[in-house]
DNA sequence: GATCATAGTCGTCTTTCTGACGATAAACAC
DNA sequence: GTGTTTATCGTCAGAAAGACGACTATGATC
């Protein structure tokens, strides 16, 4: 058993690197996309990772996650309370810290996800690696045994980033965090079609979304640039947890 | 920007250190606990706090915590999947690594959580330094101004992990985690009620954990334990996720 | 301009789940 | 026996969800 002099010895702990990595999901194109970053240097020279780096001595988890993101996509994250949808949300997912899962050294890294609207850049940041943003279908599940496979262990944290998404949007009003300032019902509806890959009926999506209080505020205007009728826009209002819940079909 | 060269550059990497903390929960009369160590040195000697050490160099951040436990508490861990009730259950929660949370240096903290059934033992342990289990209504919520605080910022993770409990219990079968192997379906409303703070109702409670499949499953015998009718004894079934799930009331 | 395709919105019906609560059953205390 | 406690089964009304019909308002096409 470790004695209580040697719980917090500053003179006495083993040397370990801190890592922030970002799962960055947005939806594109009817489809959840990741954001990852192609390494320039071994070790996993050449193979695609999510973007991520050292936590600076003075800042701390979430300072470094939230700067980690203005960097690779130029959006400023705000975690927690949500109510505008202008930048990302982001929020801490889960520590990975496997002795071996990086080759040289002892690294933990503090895994973060960001939910993001679509951005007008596909490539973005100014990063002069490649970047892009990959459709997490073609990174997950039993795809075809050839597909490159991602740097470490971020095909795992990639996984378990979606894996959150796809059920805090069930109970939480976070799916607008994927979709423009204004937003209509028919938009809101796409997003949980992309982020769960189901159908959803059009006319029970609508009553629900419409029938929870303060999860979507109507901010007057219409719009028709998805076709069809003239559609109402909507801002997100002020609801974080969604009672009752919008339940995932079959699971 | 931290150029691609830097990224895991393992010769220049800021100096950390890694722990472990614990949120260890049971129920104990009626009533949610948690585990607490008196600290024997500074900072904050003398002070009430998780339980938790440093992350060994050669050991992974779940067998740190698995370790710690056995050491505070003598429960073999089982993480995932959920079988047996004997032994605790155990699952990583959040990290902790504001700049400032450690006076001396900078200390990042994997808080894991764990969900044990009422100890045998009142101070559990073979440590020298004090234990107790210490019920959360008198460590959270707007208590007296003059109650021991807890050191570091183990109050805000011992909130976290207690709010996770909460939460958890309601659509995954972790409820089983607080009880012993084999438990009446009144003793697993106590444990409901004791967690949530709330009164449920029994026919109702019956109903829905009978009814729902892989929750529960009839070891055959019956009790008198809790005074009454016997009631029938069952054992966690391989059920992990409740759906639909059981819902706090007013929430 | 009429027709068609598309997308949005309002209703209806049936099934399922919940919350409130009555009633019965089987033990123990006296 | 009577009373108390806990367990378990049933009933009923209301809420919510899934399936789906119907209507509306736009742009595209003939």
């Amino acid at each position: 058993m470790i004695d209580a002099m040697s719980r917090y010895d500053p003179s006495a702990f083993p040397p370990f690197a801190v890592t922030v990595d970002l799962v960055v999901l947005t939806v594109r194109e009817h489809e959840l996309c990741a954001l990852l970053v192609r390494r320039g240097e071994p070790p996993f020279q050449g193979y695609w990772a999510l973007p991520g780096g050292f936590v600076r001595p003075d800042e701390g988890l979430g300072e470094a996650a939230s700067r980690e993101l203005a960097e690779e996509t130029g959006l400023r994250a705000h975690s927690g309370g949500g109510q505008a949808t202008a930048g990302a949300h982001l929020e801490q997912l889960a520590t990975y810290g496997h002795p071996q899962r990086d080759p040289r050294m002892r690294v933990v890294s503090v895994a973060h996800l960001a939910l993001a609207p679509d951005l007008p850049t596909p490539k973005p940041g100014g990063d002069a690696r490649g970047a892009r943003w990959a459709p997490v279908s073609e990174l997950l599940g039993p795809g075809p045994a050839d597909r490159d496979p991602l740097a470490f262990d971020h095909a795992l944290i990639l996984a378990e980033g979606v894996e959150r998404a796809r059920s805090k949007i069930e109970y939480s009003a976070l799916a607008t965090a994927f979709c423009a300032e204004e937003f209509t019902v028919g938009e809101l509806r796409r997003v949980y079609e992309a982020v769960w890959g189901v159908a959803l009926d059009p006319r029970n999506f609508h009553r629900k979304v419409t029938g929870t209080p303060g999860f979507l505020v109507p901010s007057g205007g219409t719009t028709t640039r998805q076709g069809g009728r003239p559609a109402q826009l909507f801002t997100a209002g002020g609801a974080t947890v969604l009672n009752p819940p919008m339940l995932r079909p079959d699971s």
